[in-house]
Order: structure tokens, then sequence, then C-alpha cells
DNA sequence: CGCTATGTTGATCCATATCAATAAGTGTGG
DNA sequence: CCACACTTATTGATATGGATCAACATAGCG
């Protein structure tokens, strides 16, 4: 039989799991497209539902005590707040589309009950945990170890290695949220791209170019151990 | 027949799986009793093991550019770096002995098999992960959200929670590595408890004595959705 | 007892936040 | 096509949280 959702059949989390199983988790489910600026959950909520970003961009932020802040992006062809739904607690973030987005939504009650009786699906669940797991970490490294200029620096050689090493490349979106996804003030990235001209970057707009890897490289220190494979964004 | 470890075979991680789950997983397993400030573990190191701290603590801490943050404390009958264990990636944190404690080793090995064939396992794993994840994300949030503060207010908290929300309690640790924890140098770990007392923090040594947890709980404004249920000790 | 660890206090410095003003886009409607 | 508003980024001035460096105190411990 034809199976709904081709396009999601093919994730990771998907791929291995039967075809009943597979039937189970998107009878319910549903597509649905939202416009910019759309709020899909906020933190606190009860996980009604798995999400996958089909297209377009989900931010992840949190807040507390009036603050803000933006915690990472999720593209095309990924799931959020796995790690609550399988648990049945709370959201600990809120997210956001950033543009025009079309998203899935999988009923958490039925992806528990998948992840119960489905030997493979409970497989595929535990390698996404344990990525996004060691990227927390890895993220809480980053937060405790350096200082924000050398979290830009090592941010900016992250997007180089994303880009085939093209010296050359856009930031993947505005500046003010990068900033915050640094852990840092608009006003302080600001400055920071500035006090990294001497290491060879060049800022204009939403363009970068890194002129000087060696010496960018030589002061960020990049380590397999803090940056992330994929970047924020 | 008398299995090996029963100790750990009541661990949630352990206690579902079958028989032959948990001999393949204990075959090779062995128990160490190590003296204090023993590093078990090297982060960047293959995964050679998964580790069960049975008496003791063991504390996981990370290092960078010849510096060194204290990310957590691993307390009796749990188990760490199981991430690194499942995916087969370097360990990401070091670990070293606070003081004698007992461990089981488990090779990493047998952990990925037996996770492949007992879908029980997969589960147990699958819980085990999505708890340190939550808690991982909120750490981030705690980092990035709030002062110092502020997390050392509802660190106190936490701790007083834990204790059935009585008044006294002893701190678990050594102050410097309590501030490590938080994200602060030791120098403003004592300035900070000081800074405490207009809401009712008195500090004794080790002992802490929380008078008045209203006023230090209107300033903490502690949040289930970043106060861990457990506090780093 | 000293000796060494650990914690505290004080003085100072620095990174980063905050507040305020300006500039540079970006889109809208006349 | 331009004027205008509105958002976002930059720059400057200043404030402050927290780090650093140094001295001293205290507490375990051999």
């Amino acid at each position: 039989m034809t199976e709904k959702f081709p396009e999601i059949r093919n994730l990771a989390l998907f791929h291995d799991i039967s075809t009943q199983s597979f039937e189970t988790l998107t009878r319910a489910a549903y597509v649905q497209t939202y416009p910019p600026s759309t709020e899909l959950i906020t933190e606190g909520d009860a996980p009604d539902f798995l999400y996958v970003v089909q297209a377009g961009a989900v931010e992840l932020f949190a807040n507390w005590a009036h603050r803000e802040t933006s915690m990472w992006t999720v593209w095309p062809q990924s799931t959020f707040i796995l790690a609550a739904t399988v648990k049945n607690r709370p959201y600990l973030m809120s997210g956001r589309t950033l543009c025009k987005s079309r998203v899935v939504l999988l009923p958490s009650a039925d992806v528990r009950n998948v992840f119960e009786t489905d030997g493979a699906f409970a497989k595929a669940i535990v390698t996404e945990l344990a990525n996004g797991y060691r990227g927390a970490i890895k993220n809480s490294k980053n937060l405790k170890l350096r200082s924000s200029l050398e979290r830009l620096a090592n941010y900016l050689l992250t997007c180089y290695r994303q880009c085939d090493k093209a010296p050359r490349f856009l930031l993947e979106a505005q500046k003010s949220r990068l900033a915050s996804n640094l852990g840092m003030t608009p006003e302080n990235l600001s400055r920071a791209l500035n006090g990294l001209k001497k290491y060879g970057v060049a800022v204009d707009g939403q363009s970068v170019e890194l002129t000087d890897i060696k010496a960018l490289t030589d002061f960020a220190q990049p380590s397999l151990l803090i940056d992330d494979d994929t970047p924020f964004f």
C-alpha cells in the first residue's frame, strides 16, 4: 500500500520501523504549513505532538524572568522535542517558525505506543537522543569554557567546515538571533566581529569572508569535543 | 542461576532486560575499587566501558585551552557516559573519583550488542538518555538565562527540596567544585553566599541554613523547566 | 604543633551588558 | 520613484558582574 508522508519515511528515525508502526504513527498525523513567526509550541506545555520540519525553519528558544534566549534552529528533515515526547514531560523550550514552514505533527501518544512495541523505533530514538544529548553537553562546555569571542570564532569555523571549506559564506540568520544562540548581546556580537578582523574575518552584511584560516584557527582552537558537526543554524 | 552483580540488576537500565542479555552484559564486566582522585576516563578517549558507580562519587569535568570546568557529579547506582557508549563516539568529559569509589565496568561492545538485540534494553536506554538530555538542556538554560547569584540561589533551593524541605542541610561538596559546577569562581561563590544573606541564607562551613524560604524563592524564581529534580551533587 | 588544603576578603581589571544615538537597509503607500 | 516608517545593525559612553591577583584566615591532618 502507499504510505502517507513518504518524505519523512526516509528520516533515520522512521527508516527502519515496520510498515505497521509507520502506519500507526502517521494515521492521526497531519501536515500543516505555518506563516513566519508562528509559535508552534510553548515551554511548559504537555507534549501533544512530535514535530518534523519538512520545509522552512523553526527556532527553539527559552524564557525565564522576562529574559529570552535562543537555543537552536531546526532545519528541514529533522524532528524536535523528541525527549519530551517519549518521556511525556513538559516541553523545555518554545518553538516558532522563522519563515513559512511546513511541519508534520505526530501525536505523541502514538509515538510512545510505537516506541513500546517496535524495537527498531526504540533503537532509532536512542541514536537521535544520544546525538542531541551530546550536542547539549557540547553546548554547555562551549558556554562554560570559552569567552564570547572564542565562541564566535569557533562558530565561524564551523560554518566554514560546513561549506566544504569555502572561505566565503553567508550567515544563516539574523545577527541578533545568532548573538542569542552564542550567548551574547547583539551589540557584543557586532564588536566581536570587529575584534576578529585581526584574524582575517571580513564581514559585509550577511556575507562573511575568512581570509586567514590559520590565524583564526590558532585563535579559536576548535575541538571535536565541543564544536558540533552542525552549527546552531 | 545466580547472576553476577545483583546490585546493578535493579537499576532501571538493567531491570527489565532478559537474563541472557544481563549475562552477556556482565560476562566480561568487572568491579573495581579506586582511591580518591583517580581519573577513570579522559575526554577524547574511545568509550571502552560503560560505568556504573556503586559506591563513592565520580566527578565529570571537561577541559579546553588549559581551562577546566566541572560538569556534574555521579552518585551511586547511576551510570555515566551512556551516550558515548551507545554511539561509540569519544567521551566528551573526563571523570575522576572524588573519594574511594567502587565502580562496575561494562565493556561497551557488549552494551552495544545487547542494545541491538534486546528491545527492553533499548527502551531503558531511551529513558536514561532522555533524562540526561533534558538535564543538559536545563543546564544550558540555567547558564544563559541567569546570573551566578540566581544560579546559586536556585541551587540552594534545589538542595532544600531534596532534603524534604529541611531548612538546614550540608553542602554536598567542596565549595570550589560547587563554584565550578555553577559556572563561577570560588571567590565569586564566597561573595555570592554573602550576597544571599539578605534572603536568609546563613552559611557556616559546609552547613547551610535557609531562614527565609519565601524571600529566597521570590528572588530565585525557581522553575520546573530549569531546576532539575537532582542538583549537581 | 606546624604544614598544606581550602576558603575568605580586598583591590583591581576586564569582558560583557546596558543605555542611548545613529546609520543602514527594507518594505509600503502615495 | 521617492518619502516615510520600521526594523536591524552599528557605534559610543557608561555601568556592572564576575574574573584575577594577592594577602590572609581557617581547618584538617600528619
